[in-house]
DNA sequence: TGCTAAATAGTAATCATTCCTAAACAGGAA
DNA sequence: TTCCTGTTTAGGAATGATTACTATTTAGCA
């Protein structure tokens, strides 16, 4: 993807953030890259530019963005590891509310074809679908206002 | 699934593993989960019948299992969040060896249907299918011989 | 130009996980 | 059955990612 700087900070205009060099930075970097970085990887590329840079600062504006809607995080509920004795192949239902885990059984999801667009000596040796959602549970404890997205960390705003 | 405590130490034996009561309990505390439990859940559900019982030996004894290829991790690659800021649908595909992530924008997979099986009052948001092997470069770096399946800790066995 | 709430940076705290080590134990050999 | 050896266990310390706290700075609006 291609964004220059003035698209940057009309995107934030757009979406209400405050415009920022470090944001500026840190959103550039990510858009530019393809290799779904961590917030240390982004810490690295920005700070030769701002020496000051905290990591800190990474960490806060990754979940200003995310919050937002600007950014996602790839592999979500990434915080615990979760572990699972059943070895036949299936898939999983995760609720964004209580982040607890259900197994799907669908065969249909058994028989996907090897996707378009992999580099030809990449090896797949197997693969599962996560749906994301809310249980009944969570669904009815939100209130219909609160659509923000995902976040796991409480940002004040 | 339902496995006596006899089921469970054949199974090791099969396997090649020692069967100690602490490492059964622990298997069969997740084998009869559905609820894909973290280190500390399964530690919490065995420590009333073994009051001694280490979290750590919770966390090496599901390393081995994992090794052994009894037990899977739910969530690979959880040990880091990843960002990206590609929001149009798309999926992954992650190399066990390096951790690299890679982009796939299979039209295909995006016309997945809801999956049979969910319980009704769960809302699906969104979905994303993580596929999983080896890039060109590790496949070649990976010797012919080590099948083990993917573990990040080096397990001295 | 001044005000105010948000953003930044620095340090400290937290939490999951791993490392290290001595003692206990399982399972095969004698 | 008993002994031996390498594995397993438990405990405490270390690590590494992430979050919390806080004083200072700054963006954006009045």
């Amino acid at each position: 993807m291609n964004l220059s700087l003035e698209d940057i900070q009309q995107k934030f205009r757009d979406y209400g953030l405050k415009s920022t060099p470090q944001r500026t930075a840190i959103y550039q970097a990510l858009v530019h890259s393809t290799a779904h970085p961590t917030a240390e990887d982004l810490f690295t590329q920005v700070s030769p530019a701002y020496p000051m840079l905290s990591l800190n600062t990474v960490y806060y504006t990754l979940s200003v963005l995310r919050t937002a809607g600007l950014v996602q995080e790839v592999n979500i509920g990434h915080d615990r590891a979760r572990f699972d004795a059943n070895l036949s192949p299936h898939h999983h239902v995760i609720c964004q509310g209580c982040q607890g885990i259900l197994d799907i059984m669908d065969p249909r999801l058994n028989r996907l074809t090897s996707p378009t667009g992999l580099p030809k000596d990449f090896e797949i040796t197997s693969y599962q679908v996560a749906f994301r959602g809310y249980c009944g549970k969570c669904r009815r404890s939100r209130s219909p206002k609160t659509t923000s997205p995902s976040g796991r960390r409480p940002v004040t705003q």
